[in-house]
DNA sequence: GTAACTGTATTAATACGGTTAGTACAGTTA
DNA sequence: TAACTGTACTAACCGTATTAATACAGTTAC
């Protein structure tokens, strides 16, 4: 469910939330289901507790999972406002390269290439 | 012709070596272009000469620039091939995102007029 | 109730990297 | 010669990620 790049250089703490914004978008994180808990994540990955806490306390400050002490650690209810949020900044992303590129000489055909290469012909 | 976002977290050295790789692929430095010495730069940006050493050494190491000892750092000659390649890597960059959108439930339609908004209908 | 889980909080120590500071040396130019 | 230029080097400071070691409280199953 998670996993640690090592050659990435953002914090460990920062990738796990990350991993888990991306698969509650994705949906392959659902509503309600129970992460690891902090001690058994901690020794499968083989790092410290306190950063699996404090990745799970950043998870929880964004909203994406909801902490209950002596429980354990669950994705929020309503993933679909999550997704919402997400597909938009998505969007916005895209709009942001598509303008980056079309500054360096990128063509409109050029773009709609692309979108098939993605999309299929 | 540079400046520093202290509300950015990344290195003072990489933001400037960015800014030199962008401006380069957008044509506003042009070949053979000087630079700011090391030690104007660093009184105009207010920061520590070594830093300014840094970014400069990167911007080499990237065949961004050439530096002199005692003229100063100049923009490469041949900024084609660095066009080309960012440009390449800002295609490659799109794709990679327009993918990420589709994963998200994104449609071939929403993305046809993101590129209208950008490229105009 | 006890044992074994769960999350939470706190403090200290370590390690690494970015940045600053100061100095020194060598090439270039007027 | 003087005033630039880049380069090299060491030491110190600081913020942050990470580890380490505890301690406390809620939950669950026996």
């Amino acid at each position: 469910m998670f996993f640690i790049n090592s050659r990435d250089k953002t914090p460990i703490y920062e990738q796990l939330c990350r991993q888990a914004r991306e698969q509650i978008a994705l949906g392959v994180l659902k509503p309600g289901e129970p992460l690891p808990s902090v001690r058994s994540l901690s020794t499968e990955l083989g790092i410290n507790p306190n950063t699996i806490q404090r990745a799970y306390r950043m998870m929880e400050d964004e909203g994406l999972t909801v902490s209950i002490p002596g429980k354990g650690n669950f994705v929020t209810e309503d993933t679909d406002a999550l997704q919402q949020d997400h597909r938009a900044k998505q969007c916005e992303t895209v709009r942001r390269e598509l303008a980056a590129l079309k500054k360096l000489g990128g063509t409109k055909s050029d773009v709609l290439q692309l979108v098939d290469e993605v999309y299929g012909g």
